[in-house]
DNA sequence: TAAAAAATATGTTTTAAAACATAAAATATT
DNA sequence: AATATTTTATGTTTTAAAACATATTTTTTA
């Protein structure tokens, strides 16, 4: 418990005293296994959730059965927050990439300390102010780029999210082909014939899920300039 | 000066009698003409804007010359504050469609206040919170839907921001068909062949850049499935 | 460990949207 | 009012991405 409060402490950092006791009281701690939903469209957002270990998406189900990932979690970072904010019931669904530790806190009880706690609502508010910004440059980057640079730019993505493994090359995290396309808003064989291409290309190397970066300047200059 | 404040009335209801009189001393009224730029990307933000009358776009510049707009603003509506809160420059620009007033408090002084008064900050915390629902079901529909679909949805867009005329059918508001692409995710030919082709469909009826809506749920139905 | 299911790979066809072209109409400028 | 510029309209061509098909490999489940 000692070691889940430190893991969170960005959060705890704001609060008083008083309040820490109560979310001691108040946490509990959940195991999910991978791909195990987390909450779905459409559900009340009663609790904050923080991802303790593990990785999290966070996904919109969209027209005609596509899904469209629209973030991804690492530890130790908050979400679910949103919905309850704009008083809504959640409009995207989340689940586990891999079996993860995410901790819940009533809402209710956040918001209380919110209204009596300054540190606490300005982390929030700048908490959705990155969120937001993320967003908007997300929406023109998948609209406008052509595949390639979207695939390039959702795997420099999954490198700053979860890092690289030892070697310095290949990425933490091992998704699926779909995952990646709905990361990267294209066809699962889009996202199999253009990872190949960059493959072929001597930009990456693959070995089933694993990716390793060859050449990080080429991904970064087909992302940017497509 | 006092109808001015009575404006902002969803904002200065939630300060205390201090921080208005400050409030008074600090603002200032400027008036933009019409494709006037209100602030551009790379911008340092240091003031909150509220849109007094007229009506505003927020846009960003992407891949290639392209342009999306991001959101539109109608009065009265705060815009601006994001970027102050996440600590960067502006990574959006701002412009008027038509004449337009807005006003300008300096963001130190209203984060100061949101330091003393928490009713403030959880105003934003809600703003953000709604940008951020519309921000994520924006960049789905962008990306998914067709260009029926998401020309379709701009109308009904325009119509819920702007409202109609005493008709009870003609938009409000007056664009470009450029404007309508850049809202859209299409190019500006594609605008108007569709648009065109909905006139030609009886759906909606175009006069110049009058747009009246004839079937509204024939609208509501393009835009749900594609 | 065998069978079934899911994921990956690769080729081919189709299609939606962009790009290109030209003309007419509407706006803005002198 | 005349000219220049921008916007709208419409037709044609090209292209990027989706859809469809089939085979192989990997993973899961019985």
């Amino acid at each position: 418990m000692s070691e889940t409060l430190s893991l969170i402490q960005s959060l705890t950092d704001l609060l008083t005293d008083k309040q820490l006791s109560e979310l001691k009281r108040n946490i509990s701690i959940h195991k999910y296994q991978k791909n195990e939903l987390i909450y779905n469209e459409g559900d009340v957002p009663a609790n904050l959730l923080c991802l303790l270990s593990g990785k999290l998406k966070v996904y919109k189900n969209g027209v005609g059965g596509r899904t469209q990932i629209i973030r991804v979690i690492k530890p130790v970072q908050y979400l679910g927050y949103r919905a309850y904010f704009a008083n809504q019931n959640y409009v995207t669904a989340a689940s586990a990439f891999e079996t993860s530790f995410v901790c819940r806190i009533p809402m209710d009880l956040v918001y209380r300390w919110m209204e009596e706690n300054i540190h606490l609502s300005l982390f929030f508010v700048r908490q959705l102010s990155l969120d937001l910004g993320v967003s908007d440059q997300r929406t023109v980057s998948l609209t406008q780029k052509h595949i390639r640079g979207r695939l390039a730019e959702a795997l420099l993505f999954l490198q700053e999210s979860y890092g690289l493994e030892k070697d310095g090359a290949t990425l933490s995290i091992y998704l699926t082909r779909e995952d990646l396309a709905n990361l990267s808003n294209m066809t699962t064989s889009n996202a199999i014939r253009t990872l190949s291409a960059f493959a072929a290309e001597k930009i990456v190397a693959i070995d089933g899920r694993k990716i390793k970066i060859i050449d990080h300047e080429a991904i970064k200059k087909i992302s940017r300039i497509g």
